[in-house]
RNA sequence: GCCGGAAUGGCGGAACCGGUAGACGCAGCGGACUCAAAAUCCGCCGGUGGCGACACCAUGAGAGUUCGAGUCUCUCUUCCGGCACCA
């Protein structure tokens, strides 16, 4: 052995070991239980960033343990690699984003190698590749043909200057990112995945999923939002024309309550209210200027106007204001809701800006009246009071009666409503997958016949940040139309990068096959058993990718309806940032190039850059390009290698936690690491003693190795880093250097260490003499002989305070249990010349003494 | 705004079913080794009081359930993730 450790020669080593034995490539195997163990795939931004590194380190500690304990794993790796960072980077270089992409995959897939992760690189995929992407197109046009995929128009940021669309992270403030121009909402054709129609499923499938979170399984829930209620209808006229304004609505049972109605801009009744009345057109334009997220169209300060149009209140003949108001949402049940300000926050709000009627017609909690200001209890359910037929109705019952009153009348029946959308996935941009439809003038929009597939993206395109290059491409846009040889144009929408990442998993299965998407290999080896990434993900990508499973199953490709069966989502990897003056800007430090100053306790007391110059402390948070405070994982590789980098991503804090990056605690980690080959090197030197002492300390090891493994199933990895610290802890308080214990608890840590710090565990496995490859050994498991105590210790409490301890036999009884704890001279002061009511033993825990 | 989380020493975290709060590590302090430094090793390390035995306080804040609450219930505060075109 070397007398010190060198993680560059033992991880180079290491990997030439592996690779020379492709020892990370698996096949189908009927003989062996499968394990597909899959963390999301990156996109290829340039470099890996901490929390890829997170990302895989957790996936490949699972990879390799479960490798020990038998499986036949299956962990690939592929490239997320088209989106919008390939242009913005297109337009800063002049670059292709083909290139860019594939420079980056080249550069990241030595850094992925140099973190010696046991990946099947031969399964290696890159949605860019038309041997992928040709079965996005192959599988949208299955979908078009069975109404799954369909066209309809969507809303998009547009900017005026640019003339080009926005993605959302684009709009700065309302603003277009290059031209600063106020950002518009236009309405444009795209095409839709019909999602809703397996909204239904994809809701009920999550109580069979115990392997993921609850609270994914929550957000997935509201998010796709199952309502009951009832779809209400407010007789109006137009020019003459009768018509009927339609709402949804949970709360029938208000309706009698309902004082004015509220509509959309994008409402036909606000778009014919705008063409007579100017001041309505001015009020919906600026409704419709701004961005389209929704999360700054909640907070925005409820505003309206009255359209002049009234509405005839379906059961009480009222007739009612029609209201345009910026509130209510087109893509929300019919763009349209009754108000009713009594029993509805945002109603209330908007009726006392507007000097709008309030009518209670629910006893509450609080009475029957309702002043200001909002109460919440208004909101809560109770009997009706001035609703004639329907006073002194509950909930429920007031609900099916409204509903069968309107049936009668042909103005509303009992509805479901959905929160979840269908999914647009038409993107106005270059680096996609072409959507595979051409335009003709006599068809209509034709789907590309399978023998065309792929509809290949030309790669030589750089987009200049105003509308999408392929439109300026005449090869690429003049076509014949499939269906009857016309002159047409092909579409130059690309798709949405998500429809990309929702099936690569089943994919991986079968990467080379040409002649169909997936193949029998995909059902050998899907579902995913354990699927790892970032929270962030919880919604999108998640549940489009449920989505799909279920559409690939209806094509007949797969069998199962889940793709993952447990999910792991680990937490954000956080890091301080720190900024100085600079003319009034912020100037971003690395935290890398500040040096920190604390006083005896350790608390910071200033924080300087290298030359001297003072900063200012920020805050924690997200590692991020514009605070400066990313920690590369290259630099850190450099210095002190990747089983360095791994042990202390899986130490730092529990896969699920925010990490919250210390290079002091890096310090810490490569200090254990070397500990661990000090103690080796002595081991190796030393002559074997015949016996060591301890028990005690077989008892040590053992105990902390059965937490160790309960924690395994837990996930939770950072105390089974611990755990080995332990074990080195316990090795080094024997006598001896070398003996039988000695080398049990070794070949115990060292397989402990293995999915975690893989190579110095490899290396040492071998070096040691345990045999040739540590990954081919039995997973350890704790003996039982070795857990076994004569005595044990119990806690003493009284009132349930500590007081003191006592050592009982195993199988002491209660009585025997209960006199010793009262002989205690500490528990005595406490007793004394009291009564004791009650005596609580918890076997092998504790006694506590109620007095 | 809506949906979902989180909060424990100076710091990261541990505490399995409600049963000894602070495992393991970092930082800090003291010591050994050294001409010196680094590395390494040993000891101390939540707060207050006490020579000490020990006592009291303490898991974001406030209430509640219980023999016993970091853990369960309710209310609140702060921070984080998502909100459909970042991935």
């Amino acid at each position: 052995m070397q007398p010190s450790y060198d993680p560059q020669a033992v991880e180079r080593e290491a990997q030439q070991f592996w690779e020379e034995r492709r020892s990370f490539h698996v096949e189908e195997d009927s003989a062996r239980p499968k394990f597909y163990c899959l963390s999301m795939f990156p996109y290829p931004s340039g470099k890996l960033h901490m929390g890829h590194v997170r990302n895989y380190t957790i996936g490949d500690v699972l990879t390799r343990y479960y490798r020990m304990r038998g499986y036949n794993v299956l962990q690939p790796m592929g490239w997320d690699a088209f989106g919008l960072p390939a242009e913005n980077a297109a337009i800063a270089n002049r670059v292709p984003p083909a290139k860019w992409t594939r420079d980056n995959i080249a550069y990241m897939k030595a850094q992925l190698r140099s973190l010696g992760f046991a990946l099947d690189w031969e399964r290696e995929l890159a949605t860019c590749s038309p041997d992928y992407y040709r079965w996005n197109q192959w599988l949208f046009t299955r979908l078009y043909r069975k109404g799954l995929a369909y066209k309809k128009t969507g809303v998009v940021n547009w900017d005026p200057v640019d003339q080009t669309v926005l993605a959302n992270e684009q709009v700065i403030e309302g603003r277009g990112w290059r031209t600063g121009a106020p950002v518009e909402k236009r309405e444009i054709p795209m095409y839709f995945l019909r999602i809703t129609a397996y909204a239904e499923e994809l809701l009920a499938a999550l109580d069979g999923l115990p392997g993921w979170p609850e609270q994914v399984k929550l957000m997935q829930k509201n998010w796709i939002g199952r309502s009951e209620g009832v779809r209400v209808g407010f007789p109006y006229e137009l020019d003459g024309e009768k018509r009927t304004l339609w709402v949804f609505t949970t709360r029938a049972d208000t309706l009698m309550g309902t004082t004015f109605c509220a509509v959309a801009a994008e409402h036909p009744i606000a778009a014919f209210a705008a063409r007579r009345d100017p001041a309505i057109k001015a009020f919906v334009d600026e409704c419709k200027r701004g961005a389209v997220m929704e999360a700054e169209l909640a907070q925005v300060e409820k505003q309206g106007m009255p359209t002049g149009i009234f509405a005839i209140h379906p059961l009480s003949g009222e007739r009612l204001p029609v209201w345009v108001a910026n509130y209510v949402l087109m893509g929300y049940g019919e763009g349209a809701v009754m108000a009713v300000p009594a029993h509805d926050e945002r109603d209330y709000e908007f009726a006392l800006k507007y000097g709008l009627p309030v009518k209670p017609v629910i006893r509450h909690p609080l009475g029957e009246r309702v002043d200001p200001p909002w109460r919440p209890e208004y909101a809560e359910y109770g009997a009706c009071i001035n609703s004639g037929p329907y006073d002194g109705l509950a909930y429920q019952e007031a609900v099916e009666r409204i509903a069968e009153d309107l049936e009668k009348r042909s103005l509303g029946s009992k509805q479901v409503q959905w929160r979840l959308r269908d999914w647009g996935i038409s993107r106005q941009r270059y680096w996609g997958c072409p959507v595979p439809i051409v335009h003709c003038p006599a068809c209509g929009d034709v789907p590309v016949p399978d023998a065309e597939l792929p509809v290949k993206l030309p790669e030589h395109l750089v987009p200049d940040g105003s509308g999408n290059p392929l439109a300026r491409m005449p090869e690429f846009t003049q076509t014949k139309c499939p269906a009857c040889g016309a002159q047409a144009r092909r579409e130059t929408d690309t798709m949405d990068t998500f429809v990309d990442s929702s099936w690569y998993f089943a994919r991986f299965c079968c990467p080379d096959q040409d002649r169909a998407m997936v193949d029998a290999r995909a059902r050998y080896w899907m579902p995913v058993d354990q699927y790892i990434g970032g929270i962030e993900h919880a919604i999108l990508h998640l549940l489009y990718s449920r989505f799909f499973q279920r559409v690939m199953r209806d094509e007949g490709l797969l069998e199962v309806s889940e793709p993952f069966t447990n999910l792991l989502t680990q937490g954000m990897v956080l890091a301080e940032s720190y900024y100085r003056d600079a003319n009034g800007r912020r100037e971003w430090i690395n935290p890398a190039d500040v040096v920190v100053e604390k006083d005896g306790k350790g608390k910071v007391l200033s924080a300087k850059t290298r030359d001297g110059s003072e900063v200012i402390y920020d805050g924690i948070g997200t590692m991020s390009k514009s605070k400066n405070n990313g920690v590369d994982p290259q630099a850190l590789i450099d210095r002190y290698g990747a089983d360095t980098a791994r042990f202390y991503i899986i130490f730092a804090s529990p896969p699920t936690n925010t990490l919250e990056w210390s290079d002091e605690s890096v310090e810490g980690s490569y200090r254990f690491l070397r500990r661990v080959w000090a103690y080796c090197l002595k081991f190796s030197g030393a002559a074997a003693a015949g016996e060591d002492a301890g028990r005690e300390v077989r008892f040590e090891i053992h105990s902390v190795l059965k937490q160790a493994n309960y924690d395994l199933q837990k996930h939770q990895f950072n105390t089974v880093a611990s755990a080995a610290m332990k074990i080195l802890n316990a090795l080094e308080g024997l006598p001896a250097a070398r003996g039988p214990l000695a080398e049990e608890g070794l070949s115990i840590l060292l397989r402990l260490l293995s999915p975690i710090t893989p190579h110095l565990a490899h290396h040492l496995w071998r070096a040691l003499g345990f045999g040739e490859d540590v990954m081919r050994a039995p997973w350890p498991e704790p003996d039982a002989a070795a857990l076994e105590r004569d005595e044990v210790e119990l806690v003493v409490q009284v009132n349930g305070k500590l007081r003191g301890s006592i050592r009982v036999p195993r199988e002491a009884d209660r009585g025997a249990i209960e006199g010793l704890a009262l002989a205690n001279p500490n528990v005595q002061r406490f007793v004394a010349g009291q009564n004791v009511k009650k005596v609580v033993v918890v076997p092998g825990r504790l006694v506590n003494l109620v007095v």
